[in-house]
RNA sequence: GGAGAGAUGCCCGAGCUGGCCAAAGGGGGCAGACUGUAAAUCUGCUGGCGCACGCCUUCGGUGGUUCGAAUCCACCUCUCUCCA
């Protein structure tokens, strides 16, 4: 494809490209020299749950693979091993060679969702870091001033009050950097917040005698609250391996008002497609929660298929709009004949302790067989039947003394 | 190295002239009502324990004083500010 072309595609969505120009250089010269762009991507190994957030930028990296460009994952083995900071207080935990490799794995899982295994590169940073000598490292770090480090916002804002900044933390974005320049890489991609960080990686590639790379950002994708960044210890996150009615059901608790916004970075619609769904919803043509439904379509058939979007929707009318029961419900096995109600609560991982369940009974939050119950009863458990916490935790409770 | 301030429950933050403190208030979260599992609003809950006016664990750590400590004392750890 024609430079300005993959260009074109490459801007949609984007929230900044430093620089164009020279990203259209770099395509036009790959495209005369019939050599592949590499195209970068760090991944933190500590959190392994892929989520629609880290999918906005793996969408853009899959986008450069459709154009025949080289993709390469880092996985950050090597400051994973350091522990980041950034929660101070309880000092991460340092993850061992094989929590790491483990990680990589079902992250490798997850990301082969929206990546295409067999054009992608994936390598372990520690593989150029592990190697260098403290004297490379006081090198690399006379190669940027505290002055500007400090003028990272979030930096900046911790040292003007008062909180903490380790030394080390500072090391993040040099070796992030750095990982640009053991690649030679052409381009890196990241959400909008590691703009430092990249630019960072355009700082020292120039250092080091290499051309500086192109950063792409994308923009960062708000959580299921609608406030704050999807992330996973929010616990505002819609992860591509949640099942499709999870996942379905996700989308339609976001706020009406980031609903286009969804569209536009979790989708695949057409530009002009979304624009006209924004018209209609801004207009009043269209009744907002039919286009939430159709965004949850949408967005469980990228993830699961056609076909499972259409179960997700259909259980979702089921369980939430007609108030039944949903048609598959996870089964529970329980031994005893008789069991103490906040006790099962808490045993079917329906809350968190006997104490909780009880609460939980009390404001009428707990249903068996669709009735609502209000007291620790005990339960015989000789027939089956349905517990039901809260809207959306449903489990069907079969006693197994009867079955063997 | 010197001088000062501080560390409280998921987070922020009162309390710190010792008992009334499982610890105010806010945020967040959960649940209920209302709905479109939206928003807004209202209500309740928000350490654990077989459900308790009871017991246990909790206020940076370890000891101590006391009938009794988040609150007093000693030492330690960590953080911040100013000086060098």
């Amino acid at each position: 494809m024609r430079p300005e072309e993959q260009l074109e595609i490459l801007r949609k969505n984007a929230a900044e490209i430093i620089s164009e120009e020279e990203l259209l250089n770099k395509l036009k010269k790959s495209y005369e020299e019939k050599r592949p762009l590499k195209v970068k991507l760090g991944l933190d190994p500590t959190a392994p749950d892929v989520h629609l957030g880290h999918a906005v930028v793996l969408r853009k990296m899959r986008q450069f693979q459709e154009l025949g460009h080289q993709v390469i994952l880092i996985i950050g083995d090597f400051t994973g091993m350091i522990g980041d900071p950034t929660g101070k207080s309880e000092t991460r935990k340092q993850l061992s060679r094989e929590e790491i490799y483990e990680n990589a794995k079902t992250y490798k899982e997850q990301v082969f969702k929206i990546l295409d295994p067999d054009k992608t590169k994936v390598v372990f940073n520690s593989e150029w870091l592990g190697r260098m000598t403290f004297e490379e490292v006081i090198k690399l770090a006379s190669k940027y001033t505290v002055a500007r480090m400090l003028e990272r916002e979030d930096f900046s804002k911790r040292f003007s009050e008062g909180k903490p900044i380790s030394i080390h933390e500072f090391f993040y974005p040099l070796v992030q950097g750095y990982d640009s320049v053991a690649l030679n890489a052409d381009v890196e991609l990241g959400a909008t917040e590691q703009k430092f960080n990249i630019l960072m990686g355009r700082i020292l590639q120039k250092e080091y005698g290499q051309e500086p790379q192109i950063a792409v950002l994308m923009p960062i994708l708000v959580g299921t609250d609608g406030k704050r960044k999807m992330s996973k210890s929010l616990g505002n996150y819609i992860g591509v391996s949640d099942s499709p009615e999870e996942m379905y059901g996700k989308v339609m608790s976001i706020p009406d008002e980031i609903m286009i916004e969804y569209y536009n970075l979790a989708t695949d619609l057409e530009q002009s497609e979304i624009e006209k769904i924004a018209e209609d919803l801004k207009e009043g043509r269209a009744n907002p929660r039919d286009v939430k439904m159709r965004l949850a379509r949408e967005i469980v058939k990228l993830y699961h298929g056609h076909e499972e979007a259409l179960k997700a929707e259909e259980s979702f009318v089921r369980v939430f709009q007609k108030k039944d029961l949903p048609d598959e419900i996870p089964v529970f096995e329980i031994k005893d004949e008789k069991i103490w109600l906040p006790k099962l609560i808490t045993l079917v991982g329906f809350s968190s302790s006997n104490s909780e369940a009880l609460r939980m009974l009390r404001q009428g939050a707990v249903k068996i067989n669709g009735e609502k119950i209000m007291d620790p009863v005990d339960l015989e458990t000789d027939s089956p039947f349905v517990l039901q916490v809260g809207k959306r935790k449903f489990v069907k409770v079969v006693g197994s003394s009867k079955q063997s």
